[in-house]
DNA sequence: CCTCTTTGTCGAAACGGTTCGACTAAGTCG
DNA sequence: CGACTTAGTCGAACCGTTTCGACAAAGAGG
């Protein structure tokens, strides 16, 4: 009488048994043309839509995906616009394919893990996606002994499934526009080793040195946390003591305060120093000069992940890494060296 | 045998019937202590946690709360980190009460509609929030017609209950700053005018001139999308028309676009011209030079206005609007204006 | 000592779907 | 025409919990 209208109430109306109900409303090829159209209109007449919970409970889906994101690189989930990037991306491949998607974020560690477990024990999602993979290894014990299928976004120190930006590639791609500036001394600004972004990009920079036959010098490589107080010191500091045209940036915010040293040092960008930074976005697109970047293309990210894990979910099958492309995006940050003009020929696309 | 273990199994283990079991895992009073502890102890060694969806069905709570979020305003959503911090307060507070929050983003008013009538039909969350209520009242006929509670973040144009930032306070708190700096000419420059914040933080830019003493100049009250090159673009305008000393931007982005039409026309800033915006971002903080600002609190924002749903929720009663004040971030886009210096008392907290 | 409450426990009936095995009425085949 | 498949429908069981009404035992009041 007074609740929404449940199958039943579809099936009297439609005079059919309540299974053949649920057969006409789901599609199953075992109902005649004629009952599942009078089955059809009768949910239509009666406004019928069926509650989650109770096929929730009857056929074991939950038809949701939770996102599960320890904040432990904090500037780049509460700052930029990187998160809601992902999560749209996401929120669109489980639209696509009818799941919906679920928040755990936690502050620490342990908290990401007990929201991990409690999710996984309560049933309440048929799969994960985990940002910020630093400590995996304790995450995917939970998950198996559950059966619950796990795709990392940014690829983890151990073996599972992730999508990536193909790091290695996205430092290559900016080191090697700036070769093509004809810069030969290229300063290298990391972040913190323990991500494996880092790790990746430091290896693309160097690739692209080799393949332009330029030396390796551990001595312009420097690390910063992901600030830009950490990166102006560690650029001060690495000013004073070494002498290069051009600098590569990991992060848009390390770069910006890199930026910064360099002007407080008297040094212009571009004239005196190039720089290249990943990530393109409204803090690296509005500084003065704006910087030539590799933008990253997070919703992809977030949406490949999705897709991966359905694909997991259904043909309970592991699947393999996806790795995403970055673009260079030549800005006013770059210039052709002056020390020594060689052939310039950078893609402006 | 094989699955988790069910409430079946820990009343067995115990030795009572499940009611029973379920009276003492659920803390009801009217089972005895040592019941209750035989209980407990048994679950405890079953390592049984109770099944979310069964939950649901049974006692009608979904313990889910639905954040709808319409993009309307894409560069609030997509690039800062507005969004993100909204979504951990608002996390924060449903894990305070044991609810999970669950995502609809939305590109379009129809999308958003859609995926709200979806949610609410298949009763998968106890109550909503929604950002961005530019056209609230097609939403509010639907969680009518299904008792759902609803909450909004930020003033919708009708009544509703909300969470909003004290947008009148917001801009009367900056644009007293740059008074009380001797700037007698301050141009306002607005946002879209059908959202509400932008009306009320106009309206608090005549406050703070009302109060001054100051008389109120439509010249200088200036509109743009909220976009830097919009706001650019709009500002060049201005320069050419009239004469002030001082800016007020409704946006970070805003202010980014004003700064550089100023620096373009050979005006500096805070030596020739002060600005003021709202929200100390990262991209207003590392601007050169970094913007004062009225910081808003969006986790606060998300916090209380889950906190209001849940209240909403359970009391089953309506609640009243919660208003957020910002906090004045004094950083180096201000300066005493050199027309006419009067008392600068502006407090440096 | 008998009745009346209180306390603790229990079985059974929801909640709203899906799915499985059984059944009937048509075809199909030889 | 009888045996065998097949298509379509149905009733019942099940998913894992909560909740309601019944009930026995114990304690209180007269």
């Amino acid at each position: 009488m007074s609740g929404s209208p449940t199958i039943r109430d579809v099936a009297k109306r439609a005079g059919v048994a309540v299974s053949t109900a649920s057969l006409a409303l789901n599609g199953k090829p075992q109902v005649s043309q004629q009952t599942r159209l009078r089955v059809l209109q009768a949910a239509e007449d009666l406004d019928y839509s069926p509650h989650a919970a109770a096929k929730n409970l009857a056929d074991g889906r939950t038809r949701t995906i939770g996102l599960v994101n320890p904040t432990t690189v904090e500037h780049l989930f509460t700052s930029s616009g990187f998160f809601m990037r992902l999560i749209r991306g996401m929120h669109r491949a489980a639209t696509e394919e009818g799941y919906s998607v679920s928040l755990h974020i936690a502050d620490s560690e342990e908290e990401a893990k007990a929201a991990i477990r409690a999710a996984v024990r309560t049933r309440s999602a048929d799969g994960f996606v985990i940002t910020n993979p630093t400590v995996s290894s304790s995450y995917l014990r939970d998950f198996k002994r559950h059966r619950a299928p796990v795709v990392f976004i940014g690829r983890p120190v151990e073996d599972a499934v992730y999508v990536d930006n193909d790091n290695v590639e996205v430092s290559r791609v900016g080191v090697r526009h700036l070769i093509e500036c004809g810069h030969r001394r290229i300063a290298f600004l990391n972040g913190p080793e323990q991500f494996t972004f880092c790790h990746d990009r430091l290896l693309g920079y160097r690739t692209a040195l080799e393949e332009a036959g330029l030396p390796y010098d551990q001595g312009l490589v420097w690390r910063s946390e992901q600030t830009a107080e950490a990166a102006y010191e560690v650029v001060r500091a690495g000013l004073a003591e070494h002498r290069f045209s051009a600098l590569f940036a990991v992060s848009g915010i390390q770069a910006v305060g890199a930026v910064r040293a360099f002007r407080d040092s008297g040094l212009a960008v571009p004239d005196d120093v190039s720089v290249v930074c990943v990530d393109d976005t409204e803090l690296t697109r509005y500084s003065i000069p704006p910087l030539t970047a590799v933008a990253l293309h997070e919703n992809w990210l977030g949406y490949w992940a999705v897709k991966l894990l359905l694909h997991a979910i259904k043909m309970q099958t592991a699947t393999y890494p996806v790795l995403l492309p970055g673009e260079l995006v030549i800005r006013g940050s770059t210039a052709p060296s002056r020390e020594r003009v060689t052939e310039v020929s950078g893609r402006r696309g």
